[in-house]
DNA sequence: CCAGAATGAATGAATGTTCATTCTTTATTG
DNA sequence: CAATAAAGAATGAACATTCATTCATTCTGG
């Protein structure tokens, strides 16, 4: 990994100091968001401090505050990537043009929403760090509902299409949106807390179940 | 607001400090552990400290390090507490020799999950609290998967009574738990995070509809 | 050579925990 | 029954630690 390899005997350790860069405040961002969410993830919103994010992301503690003003607006960033990046991918599918199926449209969503690896856990745990305290900072609140709202308005879309396509009777999209978003929402966290008793294979199969019981034609 | 009309210039303080009363260890426990989720639920997790709890509970900072032995525990055993209610709760209603009727069986459970005033959302809070900590935090896992995995045997039992006498076809009780139990749960997040676009009412048909298409002859 | 990015020791505020002391209750004794 | 003592519940000032934030200084790339 280090690429150093210098002749001077000692006093320049290897691992210890790097050599000082200088980056765009872009990069900079970027970077202690993405230590932030992995010290979220192993250690839980509460117990994450300055020192611990900066540390992760190989930079001082300084910086932190020179990039993002404050440990309050670092979390509530970091929460805003983590949201968007997240309800992003969710309304790009929905609105596909890529995949004129509407039934291949619903497993592409249903893939990204219970896919992917490792990753995938980690956004899981921050995520629902900041669910934790939602209820008590309505910064937090506003953000998630923000993004949250559109990807509901796109989802309920689809279902109306859906609907249409399969002439399907006795079915509300929004109500049905609703509980196949809440039931997602219910199922990461099943996965997040009880990852022993709830398998990805099966949180798929109960979430298939579900779009297969409304929209039977459009889902095997 | 304040009642205070004494005749005392000064020197004694009506609200300030009551007399000092000695009460059971239990008490001053449950005591303390209520205080616990009410400044959960107003202040967030990461935000409750042992001075705010103590003063919420009108006790002094030490007595808390007495009945428990350390912040963390008091926490733990917070969570301990809502836990077993919750669970406690719906393990009551499914056994249930109080409603014959299996349907009737359904609708008190769904009522006891989405029903309730205030108070509810205070549990609520402190519950996604926890979970938002969960992934980092193994003890909190435990405690909840434990009462968890027993609720989830019940209401797959409760399925399974109902599938044979409706003789439901192509319906597994096991899948349609975990998917009721997620949907629940993410029910719950929706009222927590944006109540102002799920209200109480629709959380409560959005369920009702996921059991009606699944039991069509005993849900309405 | 300079603008400004980066550093990290220093600072002060906040917090969990301790424990010597105070107070209340209960049991005992004369 | 009153006086007294023992037990232990309750208090809160003091302490040690941790943490976010600051800023004088150092360093880098252009």
């Amino acid at each position: 990994m280090t690429d150093a390899s210098s002749a001077v005997t000692e006093a320049l350790p290897e691992a210890g100091s790097r050599r000082r860069q200088i980056r765009p405040k872009a990069e900079r961002r970027q970077q202690l968001i993405d230590a932030t969410i992995r010290c979220i993830a192993q250690h839980g919103l509460s117990a994450v401090t300055m020192q611990m994010v900066t540390r992760e992301a190989g930079l001082s503690v300084g910086i932190a505050n020179l990039h993002f003003e404050s440990k309050d607006n670092l979390l509530k960033e970091t929460l805003r990537f983590v949201a968007e990046e997240y309800h992003g991918g969710q309304i790009e599918i929905m609105e596909g043009g890529d995949i004129p199926d509407l039934g291949e449209r619903l497993d592409a969503l249903l893939d990204f929403q219970l896919g992917r690896g490792v990753t995938q856990r980690q956004k899981m745990s921050v995520w629902f760090a900041y669910y934790g305290e939602a209820g008590a900072r309505p910064v937090y609140q506003k953000i998630v509902s923000t993004v949250d709202k559109l990807a509901a308005q796109k989802l309920e879309a689809l279902f109306t299409d859906i609907i249409r396509e399969g002439d399907y009777l006795g079915v509300d999209a929004r109500e049905l949106a609703t509980g196949y978003s809440a039931l997602i929402d219910g199922l990461h966290l099943g996965l997040l807390v009880t990852p022993r008793e709830l398998s990805k294979r099966r949180a798929r199969a109960v979430a298939r179940d579900f779009l297969r019981r409304a929209f039977p034609q459009h889902i095997r």
